[in-house]
RNA sequence: GGAGGGGUGGCCGAGCGGUCAAUGGCAGCAGACUGUAAAUCUGCCGACGAAAGUCUACGUAAGUUCAAAUCUUACCCCCUCCA
């Protein structure tokens, strides 16, 4: 083993780290339990995505290992927004939408993490509840004096950002010290001794450390985990329908379930160790599995990802709807959530255009959308292309159904009746 | 405070009085090939319309003109340099 601490090890065999602060001290210290550690996040959004997902299972292993994840709502700094390689400036948040958010995020964490008051229990905290309060002259003296400008602007984040021209309000050059901050409230509050994030975020976490080690002689660790990306170098988890949201509200477990099924054979295996339970070993042994078996591996991955961010209770119905959707197998489609629907009504007597179907159900944005998906031949009824005039006959009988298909990928149940 | 540059479709970025719904690239969508993958090729990519065409859009608001993304004025915002 080539730490002593066993979160260390597999937290780097799974492929979480990517650098960090004076290890060898950081790993001595990981090898009693009950430790502290802790991840900020923004707020700017209802619900976390997949983008997040790489901290928040490191932070799941790290409870494995019996240490205590504290998890950092930044209600605070998120008032400022981090600049860091962002090229664009983050619009300011609203107090009630940073609220709003708020709630969201929690409610997403909670399927990951263990929360609580136990020896290894997660806990959350809002960064708002001390930097609201913060009195700017204090602050100053107290803490901005540890702090070297020409330091903040030799870091990455920042000089790319000044190299470039762009423009940094001495707002967003705060957020650095805000974050640096946090780090220090924490080490005094918890004793919290570790900052976990993204590789991006190396920069603002250095800037904590250094700020406890000349404020207080102690010493403290930053550890980053690489940003998730697509073998082809893209930021994971972007889709046309935007993010991969983790909340239900904004995709459904089937939805989320589909977006893992359908990543690159490339990144199976990473996105394996990433993000399932499976034990190292198992996942070794799947390493050398190419071409069409993948999709038995990426079936794998989905189940597992899904099971543990919408429970494993959801997996039944997704399977039968993707078995309904993309097998041949003709069950009973109608029960499912999964898959939207389309009814009839009773008293519309008259036959609808698909047109006019694709538009009311959301498929496509507009009637010009729907007419160029009808004349590339992208729309299907029971796996029939139809063409651009076609309309559905009234005469649907109540009790049967139709599949209208948009793409591949895109599927509609007709039906007659009322919407429940 | 002074001088200059700029704000164009999801993003980048041309255009600088009519031929501009606006070149090109990226992203996206669909089709073909496949494995619900990738790569590749083809088509599409503001709204409404069967179509002709109509409407809405080049920071905001007024104006000049037969005609404005393009010219004028005011305003808002951003950037650079000087003080």
């Amino acid at each position: 083993m080539k730490y002593k601490s066993s979160f260390l090890n597999e937290a780097e065999a799974r492929g979480f780290f990517y650098q960090s602060t004076n290890l060898e001290a950081m790993d001595e210290f990981l090898v009693a339990k009950g430790k502290f550690g802790y991840l900020g996040i923004d707020v700017t959004a209802k619900s976390l995505h997949v983008g997040h997902l790489i901290p928040i299972f490191l932070l799941r292993l790290f409870q494995k290992h019996g240490h205590r994840p504290i998890v950092l709502a930044g209600g605070g700094t998120t008032k400022i927004g981090d600049p860091s390689f962002k090229n664009t400036t983050r619009p300011i948040l609203t107090d009630a939408e940073i609220a709003e958010n708020m709630k969201g995020v929690k409610s997403c964490l909670l399927p990951f993490l263990r929360f609580g008051d136990g020896d290894s229990d997660a806990v959350m905290v809002n960064n708002a509840d001390w930097l609201d309060e913060l009195a700017y002259i204090p602050f100053l003296r107290d803490i901005g004096k540890y702090f070297s400008v020409n330091r903040m602007i030799g870091f990455e984040s920042v000089k790319a950002k000044l190299d470039a021209n762009d423009s940094l309000s001495f707002l967003e050059f705060n957020y650095m010290a805000l974050q640096a901050y946090d780090f220090y409230k924490l080490y005094l509050d918890k004793g919290c001794c570790i900052q976990f994030g993204g590789q991006d975020q190396w920069g603002n976490i250095v800037f904590g450390v250094e700020l406890i080690r000349k404020k207080l002689g102690k010493e403290v660790f930053g550890f980053t985990n690489p940003l998730l990306t697509t073998s082809g170098g893209q930021k994971m988890g972007k889709t046309a329908k935007g993010a991969v949201w983790l909340s239900k509200d904004f995709l459904s477990a089937y939805d989320f379930w589909q977006y893992w099924r359908n990543v690159d054979d490339a990144d199976v295996i990473k996105l394996m160790y990433l993000f399932t339970d499976i034990e190292i070993g198992e996942i070794k042994k799947m390493e050398s599995i190419r071409g069409q078996e993948l999709n038995e591996i990426k079936k794998i991955l989905a189940d597992e990802v899904t099971a543990v961010a919408h429970g494993r209770d959801s997996l039944d119905e997704i399977h039968r709807a993707a078995s309904g959707v993309f097998g041949n197998s003709e069950g009973d489609l109608s029960e499912l959530t999964s898959i939207p629907k389309y009814f009839l009504k009773n008293e519309n007597c008259e036959s609808v255009s698909v047109t006019d179907i694709l538009v009311e159900s959301n498929m496509c944005v507009s009637r010009s959308d729907a007419k160029r998906l009808l004349r590339s031949n992208a729309v299907c009824i029971d796996g029939e292309v139809v063409a651009e005039d076609y309309k559905i006959s009234a005469n649907l009988k109540s009790g049967e159904m139709l599949k209208l298909s948009c793409g591949k990928k895109k599927h509609l149940l007709i039906l007659r009746g009322e919407s429940k």
